[in-house]
Formats: structure tokens, C-alpha cells, sequence
DNA sequence: ATCAATTACGTAAGTGATTACGCAAATTTT
DNA sequence: AAAATTTGCGTAATCACTTACGTAATTGAT
């Protein structure tokens, strides 16, 4: 028996980190599959990476929508594997800007296929279900980012 | 910019994540307004204790379909804020047994009226939805009960 | 030009979960 | 009844974040 399934919205939050936590797991197997030494939670900082080529720790963190010492965190592990390098900015001694290694540059086409393969299959999931997943998130986090939780409480409670 | 809700599919896990972290901080404001000192993470072991009156660590965690290290940690937050007790079973030795407290009990009734509110204003949201998080949610988990991601990607490749 | 405010980054500690490991009690096998 | 297995619980370490706090560099106001 699995209580939460039971209990509706109320603990709802436990069972998205579940879910979500579901899904990096089979993103780990998918990199395993094809011999490649990568792992999901890399893949915000070095999809950012691949697309803006060079920055800062803030504009990461402010892109991806995590705070910085969550880069900081991350981006230490990408150095530490050499697949992205630093490097103090020269316009602004208190920045430090991250970019692409070669070894990184050198795995990024095989990522990019892996990347379209998921999301091809990840689509198809998602396209088979009767009530769209994503289309869903996107109007709860509208719907939360129009007003927050105990507003929306208090009005419809009339108080 | 927020980078992630553009990529669709990919970055899936950390945006469910951010979403149930918010639902969670929603949870507080509404018993923070309602001037009752619980906090959302205590609900499912309360819950589950206001249902089944007296049960052991393990049945706990299988009931929340967690692990029993998480029952033990939140149980302590909750025998410490005196709302549970806890006590060695007779009949099996190895067993420790929770329940609420008198203080729990008599807090029981306020969280109730709590909860049945929350309820009530979440189905409204989810209600008001086109796509039903809920049901999408419920669809996705099941699809991945039935098959684990790299099988399921295995075959959508034909491998 | 100086002083205040802001920005960029770093570190430390906390959070709510997990895995890994170990032990003692109960149960099953033989 | 002894031995092997399973079960229930506890602790420790880890994970991927967060908040809180500090410092140095830049920007803005007067």
C-alpha cells in the first residue's frame, strides 16, 4: 500500500521529488548504455555551457534558475571530470567565467545525439498520455507564479 | 531567462523538484497563517498515525513508500515537538511502535480542518487545469512501474 | 571624489531524502 | 534444536540542493 497515492494534492510535493528523482535514474542508465562518463545533473551547466559558450557563475545559476553555490557545486565536479575550465574575467576582477574544455567541446556531438534520443523517446511518453505532463507543470507554475499560494488561500477563503 | 522550461523533457527532474519545493513552502505559509506551529514535511507520518492510531518504523516507511532511515529522522522532529510517542512493542522485541500524543490528539482536529481546506483549494487549481497534473502525473508513474527507462529506451530503438 | 549600495563569488552549515552497513530478534529450514 | 535466513531498527555517510553570511570589486549618488 502506498499511502501518498491516496492523499490526493496534500502530499503532493514528496511524490514529484520521487518522480523526479525516477527519471534522473534513468537518464544515469541511458549514459551507462552508451559508455559514456556523464551524468544528468551535469547536463543543466553543460547544456548552458554549450550554448553560451562563455560565463559568469551568476548568470548560470540566474539561467538555470538555481542559486550560485549550487553552480559552484556543480561546475567544481565538471572541472574536476575536465570537462569545463575557468578563468578569472578581465573586464571584472570578481568575476569568474566557465566555458567548455576541449575534452568537453571533443564530447559534446555524442551528447547532443544521446540528448535528441531521449528526447525523442521522452516525447513519446509524454505525447501518449491522455493528460500531458509538461502542458500540466507549466499551468500549475503559471498559475503559482500569478499569485502566491496563501493569497490564492486567503481569497478563496474569502478572508 | 529561465533556460530550463525550455528544455523541455531533458531537464525534467529539476524543474519537478523547484515545483514541489514550492508547493511545500505554500504548505508552511498556510499553518504559519492558521498559527499553528506543523510544518508540511510532518504530514504524511501525522497523517498516517491519525489513520492507523499505533504502527512500527517499517510499516511506516512502506506506508509512505519511504525510506525507514527518513520515518526515523522525522519521527524524532515529531517526538520532539512532543506531537508522537514512541514505545518498544511487546509482542516482537525488535519492533519500536509510534503514535500521537495527547498533544498530537488534541491538535488533530485544527490540522484537519487545515488539511481539508488545502484539499479543497488544491483540487480547485488542479480542477481549473485542462491538462490534470494529477491524473499526468499518476499516467507517467505507472508507465514507469510497467517498464524501466532503458528498456523502454532499448526498444524504442530497436536494440 | 568619496561613501553607500549593489553585485559576484566563496564558504559553511542545514535539509530531507538516500544508500550502505551492522546488529539483534524472529522465523524458517533441515 | 541448530543453523541459516529474514526482518526491524539504528547509525553514518552522502547527495543535490538550500539559506546565511562574508568579502572584495564595481557602480551610483551626492
Amino acid at each position: 500500500m502506498d499511502l501518498i497515492s491516496e492523499l490526493g494534492p496534500l502530499a503532493f510535493g514528496s511524490r514529484l521529488k520521487r518522480l523526479s528523482e525516477t527519471i534522473m535514474r534513468g537518464g544515469e542508465d541511458v549514459y551507462r548504455f552508451y559508455g559514456v562518463d556523464f551524468q544528468p545533473k551535469w547536463f543543466p551547466i553543460f547544456y548552458f555551457l554549450s550554448q553560451k559558450s562563455e560565463a559568469g557563475i551568476m548568470e548560470i545559476a540566474e539561467g538555470l534558475n538555481v542559486t550560485h553555490p549550487a553552480v559552484i557545486q556543480m561546475s567544481k565536479e565538471l572541472e574536476k571530470k575536465g570537462l569545463i575550465v575557468s578563468k578569472k574575467s578581465d573586464e571584472d576582477a570578481r568575476k569568474r567565467n566557465l566555458k567548455l574544455s576541449k575534452k568537453g567541446k571533443d564530447l559534446l556531438p555524442t551528447l547532443q545525439k544521446i540528448w535528441e534520443e531521449i528526447k525523442l523517446m521522452n516525447a513519446e511518453i509524454i505525447e501518449n498520455q491522455e493528460h500531458n505532463l509538461l502542458i500540466a507543470v507549466k499551468e500549475i507554475e503559471d498559475a503559482w507564479a500569478a499569485k502566491s499560494y496563501l493569497e490564492r488561500f486567503k481569497e478563496f477563503h474569502g478572508l
